[in-house]
DNA sequence: GCCAACGTTGGC
DNA sequence: GCCAACGTTGGC
């Protein structure tokens, strides 16, 4: 039995919305570059929660939950030449980026927004809230993942 | 290994 | 459109 973890994936609604998620009822997370993010994936258990974040549209916010249903998947992206993910550099026998699988679980009424998370919560509680952090993947703490829950 | 230049993310 | 906060790249 595993423990329970709890993490915050971001993405762009114009690039793929909760909506999407929820139509589409689950989703391989591909398309990951970045080593930090990529590492958070790989410390991830199946039936971990997952938030899922709007970022770069109006208003940013967490607007549901996810979970983690499948892991340490080789993202296919790497070595589609037409995608915008392609990593010329990545060869099939040695995969550089892997992904999780997640599904819906639900869409909040109401979207939790950026400026709601910095009241709640300081930088060193929620890495989202600080200024400038780019990291599209981040782990939350358990206590801090109850308030947001409760929140949702 | 250092570091400057450049690129990306994403809030505002 | 601006800019802060990084990550990446490449010359040396």
């Amino acid at each position: 039995m595993t423990e329970i973890n709890y993490w915050l994936m971001k993405s762009e609604p114009d690039a793929y919305s909760i909506d999407t998620l929820k139509n589409e009822s689950e989703t391989l997370w591909d398309g990951i570059r970045n080593y930090q993010a990529r590492n958070f994936m790989r410390k991830m258990n199946k039936r971990d929660k997952v938030f899922f974040y709007h970022s770069n549209c109006k208003p940013p916010g967490i607007v549901g939950l996810m979970e983690v249903i499948d892991l340490n998947i080789v993202d296919p992206t790497q070595f589609d030449k037409d995608s915008k993910y392609f990593d010329p550099k990545s060869k099939p026998e040695n995969p550089k980026w892997d992904c999780v699988k997640v599904k819906f679980i639900s869409k909040s009424n109401k979207i939790l927004s950026l400026p709601e998370l910095k009241i709640l919560f300081s930088e060193d509680e929620l890495l989202v809230v600080k200024k400038g952090n780019r990291l599209s993947i981040l782990p939350v703490q358990k206590d801090i993942a109850k308030i947001i829950l409760e929140k949702l």
